[in-house]
DNA sequence: CATTAGGCAAAACAGTTGTTATGTGAATAC
DNA sequence: GTATTCACATAACAACTGTTTTGCCTAATG
């Protein structure tokens, strides 16, 4: 039976246990997709029974709103992450060094995220923790153009710009291959976050 | 029996019925989803039993690339039906427009194309029909921005950028419904692709 | 030591999946 | 007018789906 608290809604068995889970879930996951999740292949890939997965999730719906949840939370890691997010010179330094990382070793994740995003812009995922995944990043990239002296309201706009154009030529590139086309628009976003640091823009 | 050409590929029964059914299913994708398309509501939805749909296809997979393939060829077609693309004044006209577009008559198959690009850019969408429209789509931003006087190479790179940004903002507006900061940061993008074509870039 | 509680595997459950075999009725060809 | 082809519905098939029941085994509790 479940243990409860605030307003009567079930609370998992062992947090430390479900976290443990989630992370292997989500390797698992950055491999084969969330699109077609099954539980019996999941669960066998993590060496249990299909129980486990209900056992601390309940139901598929809420191991699915766990998952989005637990990536949300690690969003905040792989920001911090960032090659460059330190001290770098410009923003389109950041740029450059988030694409080498995202597209070499960082990929299965990347396409892992860029599946989620298409399914929850199409309205197919429910819940909260996508679009505050989408808020969070904008508001990171405007905080480093703030901390350039970009006014607030400036730069959100400008952040979400460049999030958008980002996210856009990682799935041009992971859809089309075309590393010469994708790479030289990049090159021309980077400089572009350029001019927005060295604020003559 | 299936009639047989070229090589020995078993070819669709009817073709001009393949494509009636094909727009129906297209219908009913863009309201449902494709990620969890199932034969049989699908089937029903369209007034058939699900015979139909594996007498014309042949298989499910072959449904998908079917209806890719469709998406695809559907394209041209819609390209030219973006308001401003005739003779507009800029570049930046175009993408108001189409935005005024795409997020209201023809949102449905806005969140359909999103969802298709995110699971064909994750790898779990296989076929050419897919990158072939990325790259159709660059091609024609492209020549819109060499019919303005823009090199061909900087044009293929700049529609790029373009489309890369314009499909960022679509799937950030669509997942987080933040008008606000998603139309200031459009109209950052409509002014800078203003600037690509009254060539003083 | 006895008892309980919890994590978990195994198996069973009903419902759904893609696919195929069979049958029917209409249109075409001879 | 007979034969053949074609589109299609019906129904069956085995495989798989999420979920639940049962029971075991271990660790904590009294």
């Amino acid at each position: 039976m479940l243990c409860e608290y605030d307003g009567g809604v079930p609370r998992p068995r062992d947090p430390q246990r479900r976290i443990e889970l989630l992370d292997q879930i989500v390797g698992y996951l950055a491999e084969h997709g969330i699109a077609q999740l099954s539980l019996r292949p999941l669960a066998k890939a993590l060496g249990h029974s299909t129980y486990v997965l209900t056992h601390h999730f309940t139901d598929k719906d809420e191991l699915i709103s766990a998952i989005l949840a637990h990536l949300d939370q690690r969003q905040k890691g792989r920001l911090r992450a960032l090659p460059g997010g330190e001290e770098g010179r410009g923003l389109g330094d950041i740029v450059r060094a988030s694409w080498a990382w995202h597209m070499g070793e960082d990929l299965p994740m990347v396409r892992l995220l860029v599946e989620i995003e298409g399914l929850s812009a199409a309205g197919r995922l429910r819940g909260p923790y996508v679009p505050r995944m989408l808020g969070g990043r904008a508001e990171f990239v405007a905080d480093v153009l703030r901390a350039r002296g970009v006014p607030s309201g400036v730069a959100l706009r400008n952040a979400t710009l460049l999030n958008a154009a980002y996210s856009g030529l990682q799935i041009d590139y992971l859809t089309t291959g075309d590393k010469e086309r994708v790479e030289a628009a990049l090159a021309e976003l980077a400089e572009l976050a350029d001019t927005w640091t060295s604020n003559r823009g």
